[in-house]
DNA sequence: AATGCCTCCAACCGCGTGAAG
DNA sequence: CCTTCACGCGGTTGGAGGCAT
């Protein structure tokens, strides 16, 4: 049985948002607030399913985006968060304030690619180009995308491994004014994390008074891992 | 001016995940 | 446990606009 529909599809509009329903959507998000987009065209008398809704908001009529060029250094905050998470667009986006997962995505894959093939790096696995790109050492290092594949991750655990055991990690390697600490922990250690961390902290959003993170760790991963990285 | 190609980015689609029942 | 539902994420697409010929 496959997935049923968000929507009805026959009843909902598609393609480029108009004037006036930017600002039905901003108008009922004002009133309201965000959430409950499954039930939010309906009441805010759109023709557009909740995803559609929610992703018009996030990537274009949130009030606090900062639109416009990317800085320099925001350029390198993205190769180098890019080089250690990965295409974990969400991560990196709550690493740079008023950018969008959507906004980064897209600028990566139409302006620092091509920088970084310019300068004679591999986009993907930030190793030079002419460099024989390393044997896969799927169980021991991030992998080439960057992100340890979640069901090695499980067996790591599983088997006890830890990555706080990896005596050379080849993203400090690469960024070595980055200072950047992996640590992926068993679902026992959890408990004592969670004490400490709200849920924006758990996005790498943001710190609350619910926790007592101090700012410029973010936390990345899902499930029974947690992947803690201080960026210094 | 007309045409074709390229670039950029907003939006869509499908899937994974966690919560709720 | 299992199923269903809603949300969020990442990959992909399509069209508008810019540029070259």
């Amino acid at each position: 049985m496959g997935r049923s529909p968000c929507c009805e599809k026959a009843h909902t509009n598609k393609g480029a948002w108009t004037k006036e329903e930017d600002d039905r959507l901003v108008a009922y998000i004002r009133a309201h607030g965000e959430g409950c987009w499954r039930s939010l065209p309906k009441a805010a008398g759109l023709l557009r399913c909740g995803k559609s809704c929610r992703l018009r908001w996030i990537n274009y009529l949130r009030p606090d985006l900062k639109r416009g060029n990317f800085t320099e250094a925001e350029d390198e905050l993205i190769i180098k968060l890019h080089s250690l998470l990965g295409n974990k667009w969400s991560v990196i986006a709550g690493r740079l304030p008023g950018r969008t997962d959507n906004e980064i995505k897209n600028y990566w894959n139409t302006h620092i690619r091509r920088k970084l093939v310019s300068r004679g790096i591999d986009p993907t696995t930030h190793m030079p180009i002419n460099e024989p790109a390393p044997v896969e050492e799927a169980t021991s290092t991030i992998s080439s995308s960057g992100v340890a594949n979640s069901k090695e991750e499980s067996n790591m655990v599983k088997n006890g491994i830890s990555t706080t055991n990896i005596e050379k990690n080849p993203v400090q390697e690469r960024c070595p004014d980055l200072n950047l600490e992996l640590r992926i922990s068993p679902p026992y250690q959890q408990e004592s994390l969670n004490t400490t961390l709200c849920f924006g902290c758990n996005l790498g959003i943001k710190n609350t008074e619910d926790c007592n993170r101090s700012d410029g760790e973010l936390i990345s991963g899902s499930g029974s891992n947690l992947v803690v990285i201080s960026l210094g």
